[in-house]
DNA sequence: GATGCCGGGCG
DNA sequence: CGCCCGGCATC
């Protein structure tokens, strides 16, 4: 137990990417631990994940100790053993931490700040330290001295856990604050810039932008793709929670501390393994922001972005100002988006459609947009506003029914009529092939194919008596194998074998010695192109 | 057996 | 897709 602990989620697997694994944690956390929030009264964290919390406590010699914590048995320091354990390490390793500016690493344990090897490496901090070098330490201190009045020495803040927080907005208790702080702490806590607050006493503003910026600009290279939204998202509760009482808030900073580290547990329980994308949007989950200010349907990618949005454009507030009171959090929801979940849908209706009539029917729901809306997956659990979707998702659709032009066609064709009217006939694109009604005649649409087919699959050949070859072949070709695809239909060629033709055929005509005077089909031992019956 | 063609394989 | 050929049905 000398110089050096080290906080680290073993479940995370520690060495997760830093950026990424953090971004995503606190998403989910925001999302899914919103609800669970309620629960908890007032010392717990305000946003709790359920679920043992690990800690691996890492020490000089290597040797680590786990401490698991009950997120939910967290009480009034919240923080239970990883607050002890922070405790510890401020009194002992924090001195350590310092000299290689990794102090961070006491902040929350996320994985973020995680070194490279069990945090021994100062490097893990790197973008701490770009940004902020010597101020780390300040900020803890700042942030403990901030919160000392309400957090009990021993309750505070785990190392790990030290979100500083602006001064401008000290835990007065006033619910807006609380959930300003929270979405703050919740974007913060993703990203290096959970510091960025506490600097923010020090540092000038435009410094403290410029930061941001270069850190989000860091971020996003560092970490996957997602990480626009998904670092934003989790800051974005589509529905304001519920005002922690002042009791609570109290607390609330440490609490959402203990939360997050917890929920970077969570989370990283998803990610370990650097698994960019929780495993239940493993396949394309977009989140998106959507604006539900009154006749505004804006829909941004990111969290900031909308909050950004709804500050300047509805809120009038100062677009400068970095800071909002979190009022923006309810101007707007978390929208989750399954793109595969769209293309896959799309790309089924196709298949399935020509047996059934079922897919057409989709899209002809009137409202243009609002149908699209549906395939959308609202993920967020919260009942918010059903919002449409923002049209980004309705393009998508768009786009991906041109890309199956050929299928596409007949939906898109079939306006509501058929169905609406119920009107069986098929309109206009094939004698109906006998289907009853309107649905299946969208199918139709690839007409063309169908239309000598109609009768009997076999009759292909029978028609042929006076069989063209030539055309047959190109045409031949293409029907059966339609049929082939429409219609498991009996194999007609066993059975019904082309007569032969009355007329003299090539080889019969020019004979085996003048064969290259063949026709190429006679050559090849198929249907004479030149002597037709 | 000669013919006419289909179905398939190969490059 | 062009070229061939095996194999089958028909004559």
């Amino acid at each position: 137990m000398d110089s050096r602990y080290i906080l680290e989620k073993s479940p995370v697997g520690a060495r997760v990417g830093g950026a990424d694994f953090n971004c995503r944690a606190g998403r989910s956390v925001l999302r899914d631990t919103r609800v669970p929030t309620v629960e908890k009264n007032g010392p717990t964290p305000a946003y709790t994940t359920n679920g043992p919390v690990l800690y691996k406590f890492v020490m000089d010699g290597g040797s680590a100790a786990e401490v698991k914590g009950e997120q939910t048995s967290s009480k009034g320091n919240g923080l239970s053993p990883a607050g002890r354990i922070s405790h510890d390490m401020e009194k002992t390793g924090l001195g350590d931490q310092k000299d290689t500016g990794s102090t961070g690493i006491l902040k929350r344990a996320s994985p973020t700040h995680c070194p490279g090897i069990n945090g021994q490496l100062p490097g893990g901090f790197m973008h701490l330290d770009i940004r902020n070098p010597g101020k780390q330490a300040e900020l803890a201190n700042n942030f403990r001295a901030a919160q000392g009045r309400n957090v009990p020495t021993e309750g505070q803040p785990l190392p790990s856990s030290h979100i500083p927080v602006p001064r401008n907005r000290k835990p007065s208790g006033h619910a807006d604050k609380e959930v300003m702080a929270a979405t703050v702490l919740t974007s913060l806590s993703t990203s290096p810039l959970v510091l960025y607050p506490s600097s923010e006493t020090t540092v000038p503003e435009p410094a403290n932008r410029a930061w941001k910026e270069v850190l989000s600009a860091s971020y996003s290279s560092s970490t996957s793709g997602n990480w626009s939204w998904d670092a934003s998202d989790q800051s974005v509760p589509s529905t304001p929670s519920p005002p922690l009482s002042n009791d609570t808030n109290k607390n609330f900073l440490l609490s959402s501390q203990g939360d997050y580290v917890s929920e970077d547990v969570t989370e990283s329980t998803h990610f370990m393994f650097e698994d960019p994308i929780p495993r239940k949007r493993k396949n394309s989950m977009k989140v998106m922001f959507k604006c539900l200010w009154k006749n505004c349907e804006k829909v941004l990618s990111t969290s900031s972005g909308i909050q950004r949005h709804i500050r300047i454009v509805h809120l009038g507030r100062n677009s400068d100002s970095d800071y909002s009171d979190g009022e923006e959090d309810f101007y707007y929801s978390e929208i989750e988006v399954n793109v595969d979940s769209l293309t896959e849908g799309l790309s089924s209706l196709t298949p399935t459609s020509p047996t059934t009539a079922g897919p057409p029917p989709v899209f002809p729901p009137p409202l243009t947009d609002v149908p699209h809306s549906e395939h959308i997956n609202m993920n967020s659990s919260q009942s918010h506003a059903p919002t449409l979707l923002s049209q980004s998702a309705p393009s998508t659709l768009c786009h991906i029914r041109t890309d199956h032009a050929y299928q596409a066609t007949a939906p898109v064709s079939i306006p509501v009529g058929p169905e609406l009217a119920g009107l069986g006939s098929g309109n206009g694109t094939g004698p109906g092939i006998g289907t009853g009604n309107g649905i299946s005649v969208s199918w139709q649409s690839p007409p063309v194919i169908f239309k000598g087919v109609p009768g009997p699959v076999t009759h292909v050949r029978t028609v042929s008596i006076g069989e063209k070859r030539q055309p047959a072949a190109g045409t031949h070709a293409t029907v059966n194998k339609n049929h082939a695809l429409i219609m498991p239909a009996p194999k007609s060629t066993p059975g019904t074998r082309k007569p032969r033709g009355e007329a003299k055929k090539c080889r019969k005509v020019y004979g085996m010695e003048k064969r290259d005077m063949w026709c190429t089909a006679c050559r090849w031992k198929k249907a004479c192109q030149r002597f037709t019956d």
